[in-house]
DNA sequence: GATAGTATC
């Protein structure tokens, strides 16, 4: 049972319990959704797939769940799941949703996430991200415990959604068809031929003494245009529920602006000097330009008179420490305007009170991926119309507000209408990996929203091919594929701890997968620089970051469980995070490393391998990382670049690498990141020589 | 000698 359940256990009979509930219940029934309740469950009744457009303020994440409940939909002990893309979003409307219901947090209503699973045998109402939901879906593939899944925020187009709404489509078939043929042994296949390996044994397994009901699915997305869902979901009907904005007034610039940094900075002042009360949020595109708008606000400010100085200045960007980050939160000192600076993360991550006015420049920046070449960049480009819409949006929340949008309108009209899918513009072999463990082995022919570029789909079974998680039939390899689907991590790195199994370097191998795994473990503001490459000298190894990793890893460990010896728990991991202040590593991330760690050891102790160490043996252990990282290795050119071996692309070391100036003969990389350059991060020395040993399927010599 | 948008299992 989780703690936060056994926490409100003793706290029901408090004084203001009764007026809260009251209150509750009077905003609940002020909800625009409200007044559609019954609709809406006739609907549901009446349609196995429903589509429900709602706009911001509708309460459709909250309350339609509970009317579920009450209309019967969680009879026979069925689980009402709703989907979320992000962690905080499926914990804080959990909270919202059972204090509604005045029930502890974890026992009716609940929520999962990864490593946090408030949950129970009695939860009716089950808040989860919709990886989650994924991964859910390899153990039980008939998603036998749910009568409802309801799919929110489904616009955003994830990857993960993408995939789970392929994955819904075809569990639904299955399941209206195992309750129509009441158990007969035709064989049963959906479109999606979801049950070629997963089984029909084990499709019937969970209905064995009672029947496994059609399960009702509800697409909620806020965007205007339900269309493409309902085409999906054959004709599906789509009911519109009306959202809670207050109006936002739209300018835009009479011209293009050729400097949007500049033109943001104008705004900010006008909206400064004449506009009445009220914090700014200016998107911008990322962190140096964030830091670099601050610093110009900061000289331009000066040179107003005194008056006019009560201006504070607030970046937000998701590898800002969160100490930081919090500050954006704190109501400014009276009298005080605050400009936040921000990325987009705070389109839908965060949510600011106070903004009345926000700065859009149309712009943002997006991950693209070359399927032709493998490589992903950041590229900066337009916003669609649906993101500026979302971005308004910030500025209505608590009243009328404004938008100045940087750019003219006719340029609105150009965008396009949404932002593309995830899944057209990332590397698939996870999504592959995750079908063909569910038994779909016709990736190309497999029935996506939308489908996926095709060189990207072989490019990708090639390289699972490659690390032998596949066959030459292109079938799940037994047992390197189950191993590596079962884990939650990237295709390269669940070989690496599979080789590290026989290398005997487990120990090492989950500490280096479980660091990779995060963003940014260091981080260094520039004014403190040269500080930050001093703290890191300690840990530095001349093997290269992996092995800096480790060292880090372990000395954060170390620092920890000393300390844990003669402090309490909690003075034990505050003094962790002033170490980590200290040596320049960013604690979330640390932090988000270890939770990984202890997550992968479980599975791979679960999976039956011994954890060994290679102790001083740091040569076996880079083997080792060659023998897992063989795609990426690079050999250093003459003039000082690296070509990759298994594309031939150019490419150049990135000068946070510690091998940087070194410029080792061989290396294997993690990640490849195009900007202005080619760039290889995270590197570590090996020799040239190990590549055919280690990894012939890839640099056998051909004969 | 340069930067890393946002999520997730």
């Amino acid at each position: 049972m989780p703690s936060m359940a056994s926490n409100n256990y003793h706290s029901q009979p408090k004084p203001d319990s009764f007026a809260r509930r009251q209150k509750l219940e009077q905003q609940r029934k002020s909800l625009p959704i409200a007044s559609v309740e019954k609709r809406l469950l006739e609907e549901v009744r009446k349609n196995d797939t429903l589509i429900i457009v709602g706009e911001t303020g509708s309460g459709k994440t909250t309350q339609l769940p509970q009317y579920l409940l009450n209309g019967g939909f969680c009879r026979d002990g069925g689980v009402i799941g709703i989907t979320q893309p992000r962690r905080v979003a499926a914990v804080s409307v959990a909270k919202r949703v059972a204090e509604e219901c005045g029930v502890p947090l974890g026992q009716k209503v609940g929520y999962a996430i990864r490593f946090d699973d408030a949950t129970s045998s009695s939860t009716r109402i089950k808040y989860l991200t919709d990886g989650l939901l994924l991964r859910e879906s390899l153990l039980d593939p008939s998603l036998s415990k749910y009568s409802v899944i309801i799919v929110d925020e489904a616009h955003e187009r994830t990857i993960h959604t993408d995939v789970l709404l392929g994955l819904l489509k075809s569990v639904q078939k299955i399941r209206s068809q195992v309750a129509n043929k009441l158990m007969s042994n035709d064989s049963i296949k959906g479109k999606n031929g979801l049950l070629l390996k997963a089984g029909h044994g084990d499709l019937l397994k969970p209905c064995h003494g009672r029947k496994l009901p059609p399960l009702k699915l509800i697409i909620m997305s806020a965007s205007l245009d339900a269309r493409v869902f309902s085409e999906y979901f054959s004709g599906a009907k789509a009911v519109h529920v009306q959202g809670r904005q207050y109006p936002v007034d739209i300018l835009y610039t009479l011209q293009p602006e050729t400097d949007y940094v500049d033109a943001a900075l104008i705004t900010i002042f006008q909206i400064h000097l004449e506009e009445s009360p009220g914090d700014i949020l200016v998107f911008l595109t990322g962190q140096e330009e964030i830091e670099s708008v601050e610093r110009l606000v900061h000289e331009r400010l000066r040179q107003l008179p005194e008056a006019n100085q009560k201006l504070l200045t607030f970046p937000i960007f998701s590898s800002l420490p969160s100490e930081k980050q919090l500050k954006v939160f704190m109501p400014a000192p009276a009298g005080f305007r605050k400009v936040i600076l921000a990325t987009n993360i705070a389109e839908t991550s965060v949510t600011i009170s106070g903004i009345k006015y926000v700065i859009d420049p149309g712009v943002v920046k997006a991950r693209t991926y070359d399927a032709d070449t493998g490589i992903e960049s950041l590229d900066i480009v337009k916003t669609s119309k649906a993101q500026a819409l979302q971005r308004s949006g910030r500025a209505g929340r608590e009243g009328p507000g404004k938008c100045y949008r940087l750019y003219p309108e006719s340029e609105f009209e150009k965008f396009e209408n949404s932002t593309t899918p995830e899944i057209k513009r990332c590397d698939l072999s996870n999504v592959i990996l995750q079908l063909k463990a569910l038994g779909i082995d016709d990736i190309a022919g497999f029935d996506f929203i939308e489908k996926p570029n095709r060189i990207a789909i072989v490019r990708s079974l090639e390289s699972l091919f490659l690390l032998g998680a596949l066959t030459e039939e292109s079938k799940l390899a037994d047992p390197v594929g189950h191993q590596m689907a079962r884990l939650p991590l990237e295709p390269m790195y669940s070989k690496a701890l599979i080789l590290a199994n026989q290398f005997n370097c487990l120990e090492e191998m989950l500490i280096i997968v479980a660091m990779l795994s995060v963003e940014s473990i260091f981080y260094a503001p520039r004014d403190k620089l040269e500080e930050s490459r001093t703290a890191l000298k300690c840990f530095s190894s001349p093997e290269g970051d992996h092995l800096t990793l480790l060292n880090v890893y372990r000395a954060s460990t170390e620092f920890l469980e000393k300390n844990k010896l003669t402090n309490s728990k909690e003075k034990a991991e505050k003094n962790l995070r002033k170490w980590c202040k200290e040596n320049f590593v960013n604690s979330r991330s640390l932090r988000h490393a270890q939770d990984i760690h202890r997550q992968i050891k479980k599975s791979i102790e679960q999976m039956g391998f011994r954890i060994t160490s290679c102790g001083d043996d740091m040569l076996l252990f880079r083997r080792c990382l060659a023998a897992s990282f063989f795609l990426n290795a690079a050999l250093k050119q003459p003039d000082g670049l690296y070509r990759i071996l298994s594309s031939g692309l150019m490419v150049q070391i990135h000068p946070s690498s510690i091998l940087f100036r070194s410029k080792p003969e061989c290396i294997i990389f993690d990640k490849l990141v195009r900007t202005n350059n080619s760039y290889i991060r995270n590197l570590c020395r090996i020799d040239y020589l190990w590549l055919p040993e280690l990894a012939p399927q890839c640099y056998g010599f051909q004969e």
